[in-house]
RNA sequence: GUGGGUGUAGCUCAGUGGUAGAGCUCCGGAUUGUGGUUCCGGUUGUCGAGGGUUCAAAUCCCUUCAUCCACCCCA
């Protein structure tokens, strides 16, 4: 016997339960979206490795250390991390934003080769959106509202907390990136490995380390606020009053700053206690350079991205009702002389309805025959015998109601099974 | 990537050097036009993998893989 392949570190085999959360959750997504007029884009999965490189930057971890990466015919591809670096490609291609200004989504798997734990997978699901074009905080706030509509539809909002914060314009981003490292500088002895690290690559990061020591050293930090100049103060500003107008309270959480380098002005993440180390769920913000940085026209871009397995992790924490894996109907012949008879009801009730039938296949006794009715997990048994087949009529018995098992005549299937409930 | 826990039947787990177990599941029968429920009988197996110590290893040692928890990071 040859050894069993194995799954690959990081990889899931997704089902049941575990899948129909994912497909709910992401199919909230993609409604809400389509409500909001958003465009759906399909992203590959594959991009050159200098997408990332100068899309999120050489020091961010996702870039440095995380990429699954292929040399193919002397060039160097990946897999992709996260999806704003390929829509911002994508709309630059594309030239979308020619006389536009695109709102696009899109929805799938991200790959990260990190150490594996639940609700953190090599391979994951993410669902963002993109706006490009809009300068204004509008669109920042629209991205709220609508990830707030998700959660509210998912009966989630209660466990999800939004935190938000400003980075300011590329100009003031400098300014505070500069005094902040002058401020750290005399004590880079006393600051945790990482942020020793951090101080030439990406000072920024320092303020979100978890080291309590190096919390205490950044109390007397200079802050971000006091080197905003007057656009990025009203920028934010803006986008504050409209988050309450749009009834979303958000914390401002001046420590927040994003992994990813291309981030200017609102940021913002939406966490949950949940999840454990895992907390969270989504973020998003501002990036109004990346186009530029890849090559394209100067195009101011906002967007966002939701960990769609962590929101289905959520939701069985939760203990809320997701779709069921299990067909509505089973339906068998008593014998195999009844066959013809019964998938001419299938073809019929699929047709006339959206119910999932399945049918029996195989043969067998009829007791193997309710067994696997029953084991499907459907609501009822659609029975089909020799008397049944002769009169052109159908046996409806419910398998997890108390009730009483009845015959109908097969044009009158599809109504009596629509209105059981 | 770092530190720690875990890995035994399909599932949940017990078993700390001496014949691999329990509950649930599964299979057969009671029951030839009805599953589940009940009763009777039966099967679970590379003890994660590889190596070592020993008369003897699920058990001790080494290596490795996977997974979980925390860190790191992020979704």
């Amino acid at each position: 016997m040859p050894k069993v392949v194995p799954l690959v570190r990081g990889m899931r085999d997704l089902r049941s339960d575990e899948v129909n959360a994912i497909g709910f959750v992401e199919s909230a997504f993609s409604d809400v979206l389509s409500s909001y007029g958003y465009e759906y884009i399909r992203l590959p999965v594959i991009e050159h490795t200098a997408l990332f490189s100068r899309g999120l930057g050489e020091a961010t971890d996702a870039v440095s250390k995380e990429m699954f990466s292929i040399i193919e015919e002397s060039d160097a591809l990946s897999l992709r991390p996260e999806g704003t670096a390929s829509c911002a490609r994508a709309v630059i291609d594309g030239n979308l934003y020619r006389g536009n200004k695109p709102k696009l989504w899109y929805a799938g798997s991200m790959f990260r080769r990190e150490r594996p734990q639940r609700g953190r997978y090599r391979e994951f699901y993410q669902v963002g959106a993109e706006a490009f074009g809009y300068e204004g905080p509008d669109i920042d706030a629209e991205f709220i509202r609508l990830v707030q509509d998700v959660w509210e539809r998912l009966k989630i909002d209660h466990a999800i907390t939004l935190e938000i914060n400003t980075l300011g314009s590329a100009e003031s981003r400098h300014a505070y990136r500069n005094a902040l490292v002058e401020y750290l500088r005399p004590h880079k002895e006393a600051l945790d490995e990482d942020s020793q690290r951090r101080l030439d690559l990406n000072p920024l990061r320092i303020l979100d380390s978890k080291n309590q020591r190096t919390q205490e050293i950044l109390q007397d930090a200079p802050l971000m606020e006091d080197f905003l100049d007057e656009h990025s103060l009203n920028h934010f500003k803006e986008f504050r009053n409209l988050l309450e107008r749009h009834d979303i309270h958000g914390q401002v959480n001046s420590r927040l700053v994003r992994g990813l380098d291309y981030y200017t002005h609102a940021v913002f993440e939406w966490n949950t206690d949940l999840l454990g180390a895992q907390k969270q769920v989504g973020g998003g913000g501002r990036y109004d350079g990346l186009c530029e940085l890849l090559g394209g026209n100067p195009c101011p871009g906002v967007g966002f991205a939701i960990g769609i397995d962590r929101v289905a992790l959520l939701l069985q924490q939760l203990e809320i009702e997701t779709p069921k894996a299990q067909p509505d109907a089973y339906i068998l012949a008593l014998s195999d002389d009844e066959q013809a008879f019964a998938d001419k009801v299938s073809q019929q009730l699929r047709s006339e309805t959206k119910l999932a039938v399945r049918s029996h296949l195989g043969g067998g006794k009829v007791k193997a025959r309710m067994q696997m009715a029953d084991r499907s997990g459907a609501e009822y048994a659609l029975i089909i015998g020799a008397q049944e087949a002769a009169c052109n009529h159908v046996a409806i018995k419910w398998l997890r109601a108390e009730r009483e098992q009845i015959t109908v005549p097969l044009a009158e299937l599809s109504a009596t099974l629509l209105n059981s409930d």
